[in-house]
DNA sequence: TTATAGATTGCCT
DNA sequence: GGCAATCTATAAT
């Protein structure tokens, strides 16, 4: 296996399809962040798809605005909000420049750089599983803000966060309702891999 | 101009 | 299980 900074940079035409299809296919990618000279790499465990108009619960359903641009223009490209006063959430765009959708990278398996993510999070580097396992403490290890990171392209091999291939494809998916919303509280946009010790706390 | 809900987390009982 | 922390966008006055 070549180190994870060689392997293939995921292409913007990965994200330029339904967040539903993406979303199921983003599992068991790697997510990579460059922090200075260290390296910080999580395989994608858990993620969920965020519509357009006709999903009430995305922040484009009530069209767009400074703050939610991202989700509106091409896909590839990071969106990144702040919430309930405490935590950034990292959004990758989805589908052509004018139609809006993301996904929302939920929580990942720690590959590298375990003792600074570790250490961003006030964790000791054997709380594996307190690392990544939430949209805010995703962030939290990868340092990721919006003044710092949004509007980023994930797909450019150049970029200090971007998202890898390196082969892995999960036994088996997961589909349940999204966490955390209080609108279409119904509807199965969250993917997870099964059995993955990595995914957020909150229901299988 | 003021109010409130929010794609969360961690600490309390 | 309950709830405070703490900021922002948006809705309501």
């Amino acid at each position: 296996m070549p180190p994870l900074v060689q392997l293939p940079t995921v292409p913007r035409a990965f994200y330029n399809r339904d967040p539903r299809i993406v979303g199921r296919e983003l599992l068991g990618k790697v997510l990579l962040r460059r922090e200075g000279r260290a390296l910080l790499a999580g395989r994608i465990v858990e993620c969920e798809a965020y519509l357009g108009p006709e999903d009430p619960a995305a922040h484009a359903a009530s069209g767009k605005t400074a703050r939610n641009a991202v989700l509106f223009g091409p896909p590839g490209y990071a969106y990144v909000y702040f919430i309930y006063g405490n935590h950034w959430c990292l959004n990758v765009s989805c589908l052509p420049d004018g139609t809006p959708g993301g996904l929302l990278f939920r929580a990942l398996e720690p590959l590298a750089g375990i003792p600074r993510m570790a250490a961003n999070r006030h964790l000791e580097p054997s709380q594996l599983r307190l690392i990544a396992s939430g949209p805010g403490r995703l962030s939290e290890a990868l340092a990721i803000t919006r003044p710092r990171d949004n509007a980023k392209d994930l797909t450019s091999p150049k970029s200090d966060l971007r998202i890898v291939d390196d082969g892995f494809r999960p036994d088996a998916i997961r589909e349940s309702p999204r966490i955390g919303i209080r609108k279409a509280m119904d509807l199965p946009l969250r993917y997870t891999i099964a059995n993955s010790p990595y995914i957020s706390a909150k229901r299988p």
